[in-house]
DNA sequence: ATCTATTGATAATC
DNA sequence: TGATTATCAATAGAT
């Protein structure tokens, strides 16, 4: 409405449409906006161009965005519920209630089916049990195993006081905590070769780290 | 904008706010026509002044029409995701699906919890079972009075063949069909006391009708 | 509601 | 795209 007054017509021109809806467009927010502000209203808008709305795609399978938008959120509401309902009444079912709707055959066939997921989910269930004893074992072996260590770091700390193991003096542990709830991982930073039955806990020998690690339990 | 520029910030007098909002409104519809028509976009508008928005059962109730809108459908539709997905999750670890994150004691409390639905299942199955013996018998039992007395009424029209059973007469038999699914019940029409093998039959002897009534086999 | 001085929006152009 | 600007449209305040 500057330089020429104009037709409220569509615009035919391809880009001049593109442009004026962008203005325009904008235009429109703010001027939702300034009324939300002055008046303390409520304004919603939902706009979409007709260049967004055929695109190509959308020709091809003749879909409307437009009605894609709230009514078929409505739609969708529905059948979310509808699917709601059912997941519920399978569950219902599962648990034994709101079997009287229920034919015989489909009752048998009912039973059969929780039998079959019992089943299952005892095998799970052992197996679960005896991951969690295997566990427990290779925790068990490793901690006897760091007391065995320290033990004998002990006693040769009795012969050799100098043996240079407990020294507070800041090369000599470090804690690195693991926040991801994976095993806890403590590292003990030992000087290089102090003793030979500490390579066996060695995770990674190369390079210029030396960390000798512990899983310990929980 | 017009006799003197204002700041875009809530109007506190009542009246102004409204005036100006009515006036506004009707600027911001025009423009979304325009934009509707120059650039044959779709255009919704929701707007809800504060005026109306807190009526007095609003108030009293403190319901927001605007949340009830399109924000709360969204909302809504996303609670009615989460709670699908959660029920579609116990319905996989019901049948023995994706358990791996199950802690063991919720996997013993599982299979334990299905266990019991099983049984629960199994019962009501059962009583079923029993239910279903014990109509066949019934009607098992009735097929076979129905058979002797034809026989008692065979050899009482073999000795006298005007005995009057099987003509057809058209005072003689009626159908009454149950189409709701419940036991078919034949009635048959006998002229009155016929024959008194027929009395413990009789379900209603007194009054007009007299209707014999035998429960078929489906 | 209606009026109008003024501000704001924007069509054309670069 | 982004900026400019000459115009036109919207509207604040008064009636």
């Amino acid at each position: 409405m500057a330089r020429g007054k104009i037709q409220i017509k569509r615009i035919e021109n391809q880009t001049n449409r593109q442009v004026t809806y962008s203005k325009r467009r904008n235009g429109l927010f703010k001027k939702a906006h300034e009324l939300t502000v002055l008046c303390d209203a409520k304004v919603s808008i939902l706009m979409i161009s007709s260049t967004q709305m055929f695109d190509q795609y959308q020709k091809a399978v003749g879909v409307d965005i437009w009605n894609s938008h709230y009514e078929k959120m409505q739609e969708h509401l529905k059948k979310l519920k509808d699917v709601n309902r059912n997941l519920r009444r399978e569950i219902r079912q599962r648990v034994g209630e709101c079997l009287n709707d229920l034919g015989y055959h489909q009752m048998v066939n009912l039973s059969d089916d929780i039998d079959n997921s019992l089943r299952i989910i005892r095998e799970k269930k052992y197996k679960a049990i005896s991951n969690q004893i295997d566990n427990s074992k290779k925790k068990l072996r490793n901690v006897e195993e760091i007391n065995r260590n320290l033990a004998l770091e002990f006693d040769a700390r009795q012969e050799d006081p100098h043996y240079g193991l407990v020294e507070n003096d800041g090369d000599y542990n470090a804690l690195l905590g693991f926040p991801n709830g994976g095993p806890r991982i403590v590292a003990l930073r030992l000087p290089h070769n102090h003793h030979p039955h500490h390579h066996h806990h060695h995770l990674h020998s190369g390079g210029g780290s030396d960390l000798t690690t512990f899983a310990l339990l929980e």
